[in-house]
DNA sequence: AATTTACCTTTAAATAGTTATAAATTAAAT
DNA sequence: ATTTAATTTATAACTATTTAAAGGTAAATT
């Protein structure tokens, strides 16, 4: 789980600036267990930086992607999730709900399908996609 | 592995006409290993119908799709590749160059996998992302 | 504390993939 | 051959994301 102040220093250490935008990103995704989108991030950091633009989150979120803080999900075809943590886990996807949840994963399964390539793997992604119960029952 | 044969009846027998356009875009990605985009596919498609439109292919692979011939992988931010297969399996993605390759899964971890979630699962994509040995090597 | 500077945010516009609409076309039923 | 309902096409619309340029600001320097 993300500790704010850590993340700050890191940015900090590596030479980036200190805004106030960035710091209100990192404290807004620090202990979500969703996958806001830029769009939710947008809508909600707007409260308190009604100056706040699509621009800034989204190199904000690439930001702290390139340091290994956050995963970009593409499960959702019609647009991005951010996920605030890098511990490899599988994601299940509603087709009708849209709703997106976190599955675990033990070691053992991740290693074995980051070997499942002969090329070296850097990260990895598990989509499960069907009806959650709420929509299945309609 | 296709038969074109089959997905045209099939598609006849389900009430849809069988159109010189249709006929081409299942014969174009019946027996492929790789992983077109539309506008791949537009392309290749284009020399023998000048007319044809994304629209209708868009549509057509939307179709082929819902009846279980093919996948959508969104493994690539960018663009949607699509599948001419049904088996399960995963990709590799190579996060430089955009190479796409398949990589072959028993079926006991597919079912491992898709049982992960406690709702049931219709489909599964597994996407591994690193670099490919040329890009690695520069 | 004031100045400077390089980086950052904002605004606005651009881009790209995909989808919607309406008119024209055509497969196939009559 | 005619009819009809589905399909394709051309065009425009749409949406998520990115880019460019101008102004703003953190933080290093004086």
């Amino acid at each position: 789980m993300w500790n704010v102040d850590e993340i700050l220093d890191k940015l900090k250490s590596k030479g980036y600036k200190l805004t106030g935008q960035r710091k209100a990103i990192v404290e807004r995704l620090c202990g979500r267990e969703d996958h806001p989108t830029a769009e939710q991030l947008y809508k909600e950091l707007k409260k308190d930086y009604p100056t706040i633009s699509f621009a800034t989150i989204y190199s904000t979120v690439q930001l702290l992607e390139e340091m290994g803080y956050l995963q970009t999900l593409t499960v959702d075809e019609k647009k991005t999730h951010f996920d605030p943590t890098w511990a490899a886990h599988a994601h299940f996807f509603c087709q009708k709900c849209g709703r997106l949840e976190d599955i675990e994963m033990n070691q053992e399964e991740v290693e074995r399908l980051k070997n499942l390539s002969k090329y070296r793997t850097q990260s990895l992604q598990v989509y499960l996609y069907g009806l959650c119960p709420e929509c299945d029952n309609r």
